[in-house]
DNA sequence: TGCGGCATCCGGGAAATCCCTGATATCGTC
DNA sequence: GACGATATCAGGGATTTCCCGGATGCCGCA
């Protein structure tokens, strides 16, 4: 099989410079090794099912699929590895989005290589990772209102758009719009969703 | 106004014997002062609003509301006493629903007088408290069963019933009929409360 | 003064959820 | 072998959510 203590990695970022400078970088590692490198969705998720890899350098924003929709597939599969994000800017949704238990890791781009290395070593061990420089932006993270957080909460204890929006003493359709911008920012299907996240980033 | 640094309670209990007994015992404490003892939650919201007190004991099995019902209407006014349920035995799904932020201390009816004093006065000066007794109940907490944890899983990622069901290769309604039992067992009106409740408690 | 963010509201229609009452089969236990 | 818990599935109907468009007024900031 694989060379024991190895850590095999799976690269997707539709960058391929990025992607050809981080393989060539991390292959002098000599504990990584880079087994594949997909610049799209698709051809990551066949990559997972092929190689099994231990960890998955992963870009949220993809051409073809959304990050998350791929670590959902992999899921689906029973094929869990190690999951690090990575990407450009420190969008608040994402970073909420991303404080789930499959994701372990969330680095920037613009980080220096030696913090990927500790990224990767640190998540391959068991650890979780996030970029210094992200976790400013984690702190000050809740890009909902007040408005918005206080229907939230309705839906949280359970109550139906009408009876938050008695509750609040608004029209039911203004409870509507609060949902749905709070659907967008959380990046959530539905409000079950948004209060998952919410709940896990502790916003409520 | 009232004494100052005196813990002024509400007592809401249909059990006269008990709430009876109980404020005798509380009343000799000379930091303590009953300032209501109602038998039903709508005496109990009415006693709240006119009291304003400090602190709450409430049983989770009243006559006319639930207990939650009860605190809910006191969240929509404003009126946010500290609350300590109080309970006969030792149910999961209630344990689950009381660990809100807005519930502070939780005790057993069969407990020493001198532990529902100590959490009173925790509770008071901004702690939280679990019986003694319960809080193995709560470290074996979790009352669904591993299928239902899938669906809720899955629920909480925010998938619909049949793409649930798609996901765990079984039937649609069967998903439903998952959701229903997840939802009777976690006291939840809806799968996005029970998805607030089951994250709050660990169990995804 | 204009522009963006926030909060409020509206209609219509498709989709999903929730509720009710069923049913069947399996498994482990008493 | 009866019983309870679990997992599976079904029909029908009421309710709710979600999505697609809008709209208005307020406030702060450049």
């Amino acid at each position: 099989m694989h060379s024991p203590s190895m850590i095999r990695v799976v690269l997707a970022d539709d960058h391929k410079l990025f992607t050809d400078g981080l393989q060539r970088l991390l292959t002098l590692q000599d504990d990584i090794e880079v087994v594949a490198v997909e610049s799209s969705g698709t051809g990551a998720i066949e990559a997972l099912r092929r190689e099994t890899p231990d960890l998955l350098l992963l870009d949220i924003a993809m051409p073809d699929i959304n990050a998350f929709a791929v670590i959902d597939a992999l899921n689906d599969e029973n094929v869990l590895p190690k999951v690090i994000l990575v990407t450009m800017h420190s969008e608040p949704s994402y970073l909420l989005a991303a404080s789930r238990p499959d994701v372990q890791g969330y680095v920037l781009k613009d980080a220096a290589f030696d913090e990927l290395i500790e990224a990767i070593r640190t998540v391959y061990e068991g650890g979780r990772f996030v970029s210094a420089s992200l976790k400013g932006a984690v702190t000050e993270r809740c890009p909902l209102t007040n408005r918005e957080l206080d229907v939230l909460r309705c839906a949280a204890r359970g109550l139906t758009m009408s009876q938050t929006a008695d509750a609040l003493g608004i029209g039911a359709k203004t409870v509507e719009t609060h949902r749905a911008h709070i659907m967008d920012k959380l990046n959530a299907a539905n409000i079950a969703t948004a209060i998952h996240t919410a709940t896990r980033a502790e916003m409520l």
